[in-house]
DNA sequence: AATGACATGGTAAACGTTTACTGCCATTGG
DNA sequence: CCAATGGCAGTAAACGTTTACCATGTCATT
């Protein structure tokens, strides 16, 4: 069942079948009709294969991600996923587990594949691994981290913004005691989350204890640990503002098990805005970055340098904002007389789903 | 950069290169030695495409799912990957989010790339596509629907097992009024899970108040309906199963809404055994259907089948068991004194990642 | 009527592999 | 010593498309 047999059974040539099929213009439309129609007894289907093979684009992007299994994920690959069947392209899902086998794997995979382009999406990809992927001058899109290079782009994320929201609504609610627990402080974009705090927290006449900043590992396990440690503390923070919402949920949790309310005695930020905030109870404060667009910025990116005619000659720089949005895990610090109703930053987002309050 | 360029730096045939490459026995050690080190100078990867058009085979599995945001796909799509790639196998992700074109695509997405074989797990595709599929005389794997036909498995899960510990569990803490949110009744595994709750009830000597049972989608938002509906009634249930963990993590949310504590007014308890159920506060309660073990079923029997010789006249069946595993949002009905500690039935897993209790 | 321009369809090469077949050489048995 | 056998490498066809190039036919212009 090739292309063949369609041209047998239309009375064409095989040239004429394949310039219908991919809608080149120059076909009289009652050949184009014999063929549709053929193709359609037939039930027909092009071999991507050989299509690829021949012309050299594959239609395939390569996406990497560091876990699928973490929340942050599976709205982009959705999203990236819709995209890519709208423009005719397919996608090579790989994920890195954080282990640099699966990493050189993964760009072992791009490239057998030979993939149109691919979007790097880990937050923290080895150099040489990099290098790898630049060698073959392949369309190339980074979040945060990537090099100026020709044909590879680059989404910078505006951190800091969302994160003087999270600092000023809490502070406008007389928070002095604000604490951070930090992702794993060699992805730089968790660098940049705490240094963000605490240039907010400079900004705004606030002195961080260095005994309030803890470092976490962007998973439920971290969050634990660091408000575990932060409880022991002699003089505890009233609120706590949390690298990503993973650790959010852990001090949270942890938090449940010593008996400490959240919001009450605790006010917790979250950092990603996934979905997991607004299943939380009490649902989950966080600062926004947005999935999808984030998805939309990577897609885009590729697609644009692929239909490039002369590759870019320094890629392109995408900006995504973060914005904080609040929903119920913040409030007054404990001993506190609410002065007025809940404050509220300007610019900032109200996506409490709740239907009481 | 191809096979040619190889051998001549190796001074080999490419059918000498081939062979090295895949590894056929017959070629000398010392050949293969220089073929490796020309691949390694040039840095040679070669091209799947070319590969799989030759072979027939293109080393990808189809892997269909519902949606890859629903918190029971990632793990699967996670390990299925990972098996994959250990096989040196492709993944051609597809999710259908529900939408009968998505769905039409995902099949001809499927034939286009020339698929070694397909896992749908969907819980629900529709028969048409299925014959679509069916047609092409793959290797299938369904979960739960599928019909008995050459070369299509089928993982049937015990979904009653996890559901009657449940209902035990919930009845030796002396609960009389338990009630059931459902699945979207248009899938099986949703039928089969209410089917099987209310034949639980039935054995253990309890009746089933119509009006406890009541509908929801799999997602949060028909928790939250579901358990407002449930409020309304004059006399209440005091426990709550539902037919996933988003469902029930919307019955929990929305029991917060009201300010109904659980589980000390509600008992609630879940399905799946999703990540999320460990997230939650209080950690959910719920009935465990390994994802991790799911998607090495459906990979080995997809790779099963393509190993074999012979197509299987009639596909293998595979099983799964479902199983209770107890955390913290169940306890004895409100106005009740604890006879004695917290019941357990027998062959139940206790998983409560809790530190303190 | 002859010529040129243009529209449209066909022919065949090419893409990068795998693999059936062939051929060479060395080894072994008679 | 010769024939048979077997191990191993090379030759070339094949996989299913796309597309550059060519051929043909039609129409308008002179």
């Amino acid at each position: 069942m090739d292309i063949r047999d369609v041209a047998k059974r239309a009375r064409v040539s095989t040239a004429t079948v394949s310039r219908t099929v991919n809608r080149v213009a120059t076909v009289d439309a009652q050949l184009a009709k014999r063929v549709w129609k053929a193709i359609d007894e037939l039930g027909y289907y092009p071999n991507r294969q050989a299509r690829a093979l021949v012309s050299g684009r594959s239609r395939v992007f390569g996406l990497i991600v560091s876990e699928i299994t973490n929340p942050f994920f599976p709205e982009i690959v959705q999203t990236f996923e819709t995209l890519a069947v709208e423009h005719n392209y397919e996608i090579l899902l790989t994920s890195t587990i954080h282990d640099p086998k699966r990493m050189e794997l993964a760009v072992r995979r791009m490239i057998e594949g030979r993939v149109d382009g691919v979007a790097i999406l880990t937050f923290g990809m080895e150099d040489e691994l990099l290098e790898h992927l630049r060698f073959r001058n392949l369309p190339l899109v980074f979040i945060d981290v990537g090099p100026k290079a020709p044909r590879v782009s680059n989404i910078r994320v505006d951190y800091a913004h969302g994160i003087r929201q999270a600092v000023q609504h809490l502070a406008a609610m007389r928070h002095e005691r604000i604490g951070f627990v930090t992702g794993p402080l060699k992805l730089r974009s968790a660098v940049a989350r705490r240094d963000a705090f605490e240039e907010s927290m400079r900004e705004i006449g606030l002195t961080v204890k260095p005994e309030f900043i803890v470092q976490g590992d962007h998973r439920l396990e971290g969050g634990k640990l660091a408000f575990q440690k932060l409880h022991q503390l002699r003089e505890q923070p009233t609120a706590l503002l949390c690298s990503n919402d993973m650790t959010a949920i852990g001090v949270m949790r942890q938090a449940f098990e010593l008996s400490i309310a959240v919001p009450q005695q605790l006010s917790v930020v979250g950092f990603d805005d996934t979905r997991l905030a607004d299943f939380m109870i009490p649902p989950l404060t966080t600062i926004q970055m947005s999935q999808t667009e984030l998805a939309r910025l990577a897609f885009d990116a590729l697609y644009k340098e692929v239909k490039r005619e002369t590759p870019s000659p320094v890629g392109t720089e995408y900006h995504l904002k973060t914005q904080l949005v609040l929903r119920r895990s913040t409030t007054f610090p404990p001993n506190t007389t609410p002065a007025k109703s809940r404050t509220i930053a300007k610019g900032t987002k109200q996506n409490d789903t709740s239907t009481a309050d």
